[in-house]
DNA sequence: CATGAATGAGTATTCATTCAT
DNA sequence: CATGAATGAATACTCATTCAT
């Protein structure tokens, strides 16, 4: 019942064998590329180099894994964006280091970033997924908020403009997927100062 | 073989008998509901209130039943927006005008809009559904780039612009269909107005 | 959901046909043969000669299927014990009439005598099931108290007594069932006056 | 593959490290409780304060151990019901005495009795373990056989009367174990006599 | 044309057994 | 000797699709 936490084999060292990574790296490369009811478990796990059943030592059910999956990039996404965030910088710099740090998080790990995108709103996500994704809006709430209480962006709800500002982003994204060619440092500037522009007030 | 075409139900008058919209009315509010793996094709034919077998006489699969869908209502999408469209216009009215008619098409058949959103990127959609949305596309760029040309939107990639525009309007979308709330007129103004500002030169 | 029942089919003729009936038969005999565990569903349905799937639109599960079995040949087995019993005759003739009624089920059907006997405790009979069981042991009971209180039969707690001639009979059964040679009548008629004995005042 | 044997545990004294009678204990409680099928290896292990891969070194097989379960306990069984038996007595005591033994067996070791009683017909039983079954048989048979030629039983097939008494003893102990309580020792001599009438010429 | 009962290929999941440590 | 993580063969069940009526 107990199951293996990734932890232990952070320290291993020998250079991989953590099981539990291997999986849930191979799942998600999967899910991007074929979409979750177009990955059977037994791809999974070829992929990953283990037995079928390997992964159920890891994982209650496949929609475990993949809620296992979605929090832990949700987070890293969480981590990598608002880590050591300049709380007392202008504005103007706060919106561009969110805008560059996601992107660079969408252009270093782009399966992750469209596996995050594609999976949310995703049926088989369980409360707590859902929880990790509310908390996160929470932190852009405030961080709205409280910009607008210094009138430096428009007025409106905080929601709507988090959800523009994001529908932007992935829109820029998703562009590039399209065409099949990474997003170029000066896109995502040029898309930075549109979006600013489009909320400041 | 020989597949009924849409326009024999045309024919029929009185709204009655329709099988074949029945059929996609029932898969397209399920589609948007349970999504496409989690609807069977008796679902949808009980919804339809015809034989699980007569979806069969109408489209050759499941898959081409989805991708008959995403047809119909991208074009529907299509004409909405783009018929009678004033060329002569200033490029701010013509953005307001696409916006608007976005806005009500999201507003009126939301689920036809939810169902376009979600299937985007589905796997099972065909190389001719995929030429629907390009001929779409073409249409925007051209737009873009003619107004470009004119100085009034700021230069950069068409395609960019159109993404960011497209996703940004997503965005609020998603936005209202979390909060289960539908978007007020108030918020697409605002919206409009911000994204607008984003794209002006 | 509205699964087919029964009845129509018996009315059907045509030399049976009858699915769910083809179903309950094979699976019956070789549960009997190989055990519940031992059965995998694809060789009822091969027995059945049947598709795999067609047993899930007749039952919702293996375990489905053999609690139905069950009611279905417990439920036999009481009609053919009990329809019309004498309720006017002397004791002694209604032990003689239970005991040959029951042997000529054990007889002529005999896997359904050892499927009931095998099945009583498995852990996947479900309440409904038990409850078939309950009623036709408090008829028994009824039955036993009567007598007793007539004097007829010894004293003592009705269900040991029931234990003690129902265990009997079935020790009888196995004992052929191990040789390998239906039980003669003179067996049975030995047995019953045995059993006789040992209830009697 | 060579095994250890039981009896170098039996020289080990104190009782302690037994893994083999570990093994075996936790597995008829275990067997009892949720049926052969129903209980799984490593529960097993678990419950025997083992590691899974410990049983393989004491059984070859799941079914391996359950043999060897089977014949340990059919053999307790004899011992305890013949051991020392009264070849001089008159047989009502014989009989009253295999009786009264097989109930302390019963009541004192409940679980290995309705072990041995579930597993009669088990088909995973081997040859060895019938053998041990039919030996006991024998020795009953020829028991039967010596009374029924003193006058002193009913005539008939040995086994048939065989098969009614201890029949009878296993519905006695199954109607205990329905009722969820210890057959008295007032049942147990009711049932004693009643099947002594049974049975006596 | 319309139907829906029947189908069986395909999937997630379990668990006896092995073997590197 | 003991272990328990890893394995993959085996199994119950689902559902898109067909075809006899």
């Amino acid at each position: 019942m107990a199951v293996p936490t990734k932890s232990s084999s952070a320290v291993a060292g020998k250079g991989g064998g953590d099981k539990r990574e291997q999986i849930m790296d191979a799942a998600l490369a999967l899910f991007v590329e074929r979409g979750f009811y177009g990955t059977t478990v037994p791809e999974i796990a070829d992929r990953a180099v283990v037995g079928a059943g390997t992964i159920y030592r890891y994982f209650e059910s496949k929609d475990a894994l993949v809620n296992a999956i979605y929090r832990a990039e949700k987070m890293r996404f969480g981590r990598l964006v608002l880590d050591a965030f300049p709380v007392a910088s202008p504005t103007r710099e706060q919106f561009r280091l969110l805008w560059m740090r996601m992107a660079r998080f969408a252009t270093e790990t782009p399966d992750s970033f469209v596996f995050l995108e594609l999976h949310h709103h995703a049926r088989y996500l369980d409360a707590e997924s859902r929880t990790v994704e509310a908390r996160m809006l929470d932190l852009f709430i405030h961080f709205i908020a409280n910009a607008q209480s210094r009138g430096e962006l428009k007025a409106g709800s905080p929601r709507l403009l988090i959800g523009m500002v994001m529908g932007a982003f992935v829109g820029v994204i998703r562009n590039c997927v399209e065409l099949e060619q990474p997003p170029g440092d000066a896109d995502w500037k040029l898309a930075e100062q549109c979006m600013w522009e489009a909320v400041r007030s």
